[in-house]
Parts: structure tokens; sequence; C-alpha cells
DNA sequence: CACGAAACTACGATCTTCGTAGTATCGAAA
DNA sequence: TTTCGATACTACGAAGATCGTAGTTTCGTG
């Protein structure tokens, strides 16, 4: 997907989105948050996935959002059990 | 922590600390990458964390950021198989 | 090489946030 | 209930950011 389509795909006037998206991308500006969203929608991935820190917290953010909200539930509620007691139980 | 003494824990000038965290929290504007990144620094949060678009996905966040990154690694791994598989082991 | 698509950028216009200088609200003490 | 200090909040012009335009540069393939 180039630069462009990301663009006009999240909405972006198609005359400025090849210029804009790659703005944000070289990072020498920034998106407003409505941007944000409407790129993380047309990325199928969370907004806070944009702004994970490290690869392993993207990668947890991607896979999380593919469990069902059950399963999610459970999964927060194992971490936190974890992060708690400092043992992973499943 | 009143919205002043987040400010300046977050290194914004103390005199105008005040006007900009209640701005934030209020929403009428919103803060530029790197005063977010302080913010979550002076919470002691994740970037991410600021950023969830559910309470789930926050509690995720926090709960997985007291793991060491060991255990961070088990969890994403287990979370990727079980989004795969439709399964959760772990 | 030649050519089209993709990536990237300088510039002035536009729009947002910023700092200033307040007002409004809350809580507790008198 | 009146007063007072602290906290929360806001209008306004200045300052700083992104935006759209109109390009140039780079990449990939015939």
């Amino acid at each position: 997907m180039s630069q462009k389509e990301l663009g006009i795909a999240s909405g972006l006037d198609r005359f400025v989105a090849s210029t804009r998206i790659n703005r944000y991308e070289v990072g020498v500006h920034d998106p407003d948050m409505e941007t944000v969203g409407r790129l993380a929608r047309t990325l199928g991935v969370p907004v806070a996935y944009l702004f994970a820190e490290d690869d392993r917290q993207a990668r947890l953010l991607l896979a999380f959002a593919a469990l069902s909200k059950a399963e999610q539930e459970e999964v927060v509620a194992a971490i936190e059990a974890a992060s708690t007691t400092g043992r992973i139980e499943g």
C-alpha cells in the first residue's frame, strides 16, 4: 500500500494524501488525533499500537486486539495477577 | 497530584503548568508528543496507555509494563499463539 | 536510458497551541 | 455563612505548528 493509497483510504483529499502521509512517516509533522484514528482504522490496528514504545508492546497490542472480549478479559486478569504475585498463571 | 504539580513534575514551566495541563485534561488542546512522553514518564505509564481505546486495553498495558522483559516475551508469545490458533495456552 | 509511479520537500497560508492575565469554583476554617 | 487559599478553568493576541500547492528527487522496470 503506497503512502498515497493509505491517505486516500483514510479519508484524506486525494491531492494531498501522498504529501501528508509522507510527512507523517518521515516525521516532519505530526498528525492530529482525528487523523491518527483514521489511519489506525485503515491499517486495522489499535490507536495505541501507533504509539508503542518497543516491539514487544506493539506485538502485544496487535495480538490482543485479535482476541474476543472474553479472551481479552482472561488475558488481562492473568497478567494483572502475574504482575502482582510475580508469577504467570494461565 | 494537582494539575499544576503534574505539569511541573513533567518539566513544564511552573507559571504555565496548571494552565496547560488543564487544557489537556479538559480536551481543548492536544499536547505535542514530547509533552506526552514527559507526562507518561511522570505518571509511570507507557505512552501507549494514554491512547488506549478501552479499559481492557489500558489495564493490559499497565500490567504488562510491570513484568520483566522475559515475562513480557512469554506473554506476547502466548497471546500471539492464542490469536492464531483460537486457544489460550500458557 | 526512459518513463511512470512513488517518495519526498520548500514556501506562504492557515490553523493550533502557547503564555498572559485573569475569573470561577471548591474546601475548610473562622 | 463569610472569608481565604488553592485548584480548576478560560479569553485573547502572540507564537509555533501543520496544511495545500507546486514542484524535485528517487525508485523500479521495460
